[in-house]
This record gives C-alpha cells, sequence and structure tokens, in this order.
DNA sequence: AAGTGGTCTAGACCACGTC
DNA sequence: ACGTGGTCTAGACCACTTG
C-alpha cells in the first residue's frame, strides 16, 4: 500500500519521493507538532528502500527545518514557526505576504539603460551590456514603504521595459516569461539616513533612520548575475526578520 | 604518508577529518580559487577510506560554501567571499575575525537580576528566573563599534557574572565551563538613531545612523531558550553581510 | 535489551562533461 | 572511453536513550 507511493522509475530521486511526502504529511497535520516520525529503518521496511536513503531524506528535512532528530530517541516534527522562518530569497511580494500585508507597486521608471562603470564593477559584466533599470516605490496596504531599484542584464529579459509592473510582481514575470529561475544572493544591509529623495517619495522626514539593501542575484548556476538591486525602506515599519542556525 | 593525517580511533568522525583538512589547505592557500579538488575515489584511495566518508565531507564543504561541485566535472575551490558570507550564528568574536578584525571588549556590568516583565515576555519564561546581564562596549581593533547586552539564565550558567568578560569570548565560556551549544536564534535588525547613551559610550554624534539588533538564543533542541541579547552598532562602520538562498 | 540516530564500508548503476 | 558527481544498496559497528 505505502509502497506505491514511491516509484523507482521516475526520474525524481527516491529520497526526495520520500522527503515531499513526508513534508505533505508534515503540513496537513498528519503528523503532530513533535509526533514521533517513522525511524530510519522503518521507513526504509514501508517503501523498500536502504536505510541509507531514508536517512537522507529525514536528514535533508532537518536541514529544512521540518524535523529535528535526536540520538537514541527518534526524528519528531519542528515547530511550524521554524519552517517558515528560514531566511531565502524572497521578493518584497512575497515578503509582504509573509506578514499578512498586501504588497504593492508604483512604477517610477522602467527603461534600458548603459551600464555605468559602478554598475559594470559590481557584476563583472562586459561594459557593453545593456541594462533594465526598474525603479518602484514598494507599497504596504497602500502605504509607501520602501523605494527598490533594480538593475538587469536586459540579455536575460528583453523587452523586460515594455512590462506594466504596477501590478506585476518582478520574480513572477522573470520564471514564468524568461523561464528564469534564481539561485542566490549576496546582500549588505546597513542603517542610512533619509535623503531629498527619499523625504520626497516616502513622504517622510528628512533624517530619519532608513533600513538599505544592497543586493546582487544569480541564477541556479550559482555564479551568472541576473541582478542588482538596492532597496531602501522606511526603519519605522520595517524590521529585517532573521533565523540563525549554528 | 597522507595516510596519516586521519586517525580512525579518533572520536571525531573521519569525514570531519578530511573536511578539516581540506578546508585548511583552502584557507592556507595550498588549493586556489576554482582549483579543481581530489574527486571522491581520489580522496578515498588517498586516505583509505570509502567513497561514501569522501563524499560527505565534500558536501558538507559545499554547504558551508567552501566548495562548489558539477556534476561530470569535478569539485572545486569557491571564492573567498562566499567562505564569509554564510549566515549562521556566530558570536561577535568569530564574526570580527572573519572580517579581518580583532574583537575586543569592555564590560560594563556583569551581574545578577530579577527578569522584569519584558524579559519574562520575550522569553517565555518563569517571572521568579534570575538573570544575568551582561552588558559589553565591543571592539574592533581596539575601537568601540559596538553596545552588546546580553540576559542569560542563570540557571544554566550559574555564577556567570564572576568570570571577566573582558578577555573571554562569552559563547566559548558557555560552551566549555557549561557545556552549553547552542541551536538557533531569532534575530531582527532595524535601523535606529543614536541616543544619548551611545553617544557617550562609543564617542559619536547624536541622531547618527545605528544598527541595531535583537536576538533570542536556543539551545540544540530548538526550543530551550538561553539568551536574549539586544546590540546596537555604528553604521557607519558595520554593515551585515547576508547570503540568501532559494 | 531493544530501538534510535551517527558513522562507515565496498560495492553498483546512472547522467553528465571532456577528450 | 573515461572520469566526475548523484543515487542507491545491504550490510556493519558505535553511542545514546528508554524501558
Amino acid at each position: 500500500m505505502s509502497q506505491a507511493e514511491v516509484s523507482r522509475k521516475s526520474p525524481i530521486p527516491i529520497y526526495h519521493q520520500i522527503k515531499e511526502l513526508l513534508k505533505e504529511r508534515i503540513e496537513s497535520g498528519f503528523f503532530d507538532t513533535h509526533e514521533c516520525l517513522p525511524s530510519e529503518r522503518e521507513l526504509g521496511e514501508m517503501y523498500g528502500i536502504s536505510r541509507m536513503t531514508a536517512r537522507r531524506a529525514l536528514k535533508e528535512l532537518e536541514g529544512e527545518g521540518y524535523v529535528y532528530r535526536e540520538q537514541g530517541k527518534g526524528s519528531f516534527v519542528a515547530e511550524p514557526k521554524l519552517r517558515q522562518a528560514l531566511l531565502h530569497l524572497t521578493s518584497f511580494t512575497e515578503d509582504m505576504r509573509k506578514r499578512g500585508l498586501d504588497p504593492g507597486a508604483k512604477v517610477l521608471e522602467n527603461q534600458v539603460i548603459e551600464g555605468d562603470k559602478e554598475l559594470v564593477d559590481k557584476l563583472g559584466v562586459l561594459p557593453e551590456e545593456k541594462f533594465v533599470r526598474l525603479q518602484r516605490v514598494r507599497l504596504a496596504d497602500g502605504e509607501p514603504l520602501a523605494i527598490e531599484t533594480s538593475f538587469l542584464r536586459r540579455k536575460f529579459c528583453p523587452e523586460l521595459e515594455e512590462i506594466d509592473f504596477n501590478n506585476e510582481s518582478l520574480y513572477r514575470v522573470l520564471n514564468e516569461r524568461y523561464g528564469i529561475d534564481l539561485g542566490r544572493a549576496e546582500q549588505t544591509v546597513e542603517a542610512t539616513l533619509s535623503g531629498e529623495f527619499e523625504t520626497q517619495i516616502l513622504n517622510i522626514e528628512k533624517a530619519v533612520p532608513m533600513l538599505s539593501t544592497e543586493r546582487i542575484t544569480y541564477l541556479t548556476d550559482g555564479e551568472t548575475v541576473i541582478e542588482y538591486a538596492r532597496s531602501t525602506y522606511r526603519a519605522d515599519r520595517y524590521k529585517l526578520y532573521v533565523e540563525l542556525r549554528r
């Protein structure tokens, strides 16, 4: 009965199938929080696989925060908050939804530009490459919260400048229209003061604290740069949440 | 010759010994950036271990950002910046060392206190519990960089208040003297302005931007709270580096 | 003593990249 | 064709926790 649920012929590795299966049962509540999961040996018997394969599924679930394991005791379902709080690559849209706010945008600029020296240096691309500069005011429940400026390598997303981003998520367009999968990003976070521009656009005082981020985003190969982005958030309305692991 | 460098009798797992050995050779420059490392099978032969054990060492190095691997090609030394940018649970001491700065501390306060309502609420502990409040100015190359205030649950570290933290790392004391292993932490990051206290202690102007963090640290079980800490950094000298993964 | 996760072995077949 | 990493097996011994 159980064995029908994993296929040896599928191109998807068995450990991954087991992992998704357990993940689903955890999220659906089939297993309760802190409930003991089947042991590595039990899983192996249940699905006719070796212990090492079952082990790998459980190990990866542990790495993703779904499961915690204790030697001599077993594997258990982790607290739900741990399943979300992990720091990963998200868009403003996703970030706001997680916070229970309604994300929005007002496009200030969306056009093709030549890369200047700073951009070429930061991204390590050829000086003749063209970029799309997309600058938006980001809204949370209709209120201006941040200014976000993205520079995208146009060769990966031609005609991006013709898309209306007032009602479209950049990351969704990249994925669905251009088949671009983001892999990782390097981000710096710092505290700054609002300048002339932020004061006008975000309708705030001058010289109030801002949380500023700078990000370089890479494709799944981990090396190809796709985007450079700068964001600056009203510090009185925005905090960064981070989950740190040993 | 090579085999002498790993011990089968050591309580330290072989994969870990191999991992540290490779890590050292990467950091010392014995292997250059983007240089091809020994393959899994080669490592196995070199040290008389099975391929799976060698594999595990390389996999973990990949996870820590030291190595990237490409199917059909091999394992290669990653860019140095990737070796640092991973976000994980570190102390100020470790953080500074990674940045190539000399960490230091000046203790402002180290004493036993009663928990007030805020502390009890944040940590979810019993109101009668006692805490140790440890407040330090953190130095980088001798210059004041941050103010760090930690609240530790005294039941886990009795007599902590008698230790001189001017020359001791808190996390090392917790580990070596009390056998405490930290598991994870939840942290918020925000931008604030320097107040009276920061101005005096850090010798900076008033109303300059500060990067402030608030952290709750848990033991390896992921549930037991051990520490609540607040830090505030001079924003002109400190940025947060984050590596985001999909 | 029995069960658990942690480590390790000595093989195997596969998909992928290079020559 | 050959070497690489990716997956998988069917065992093994260990340290740890619980009854």
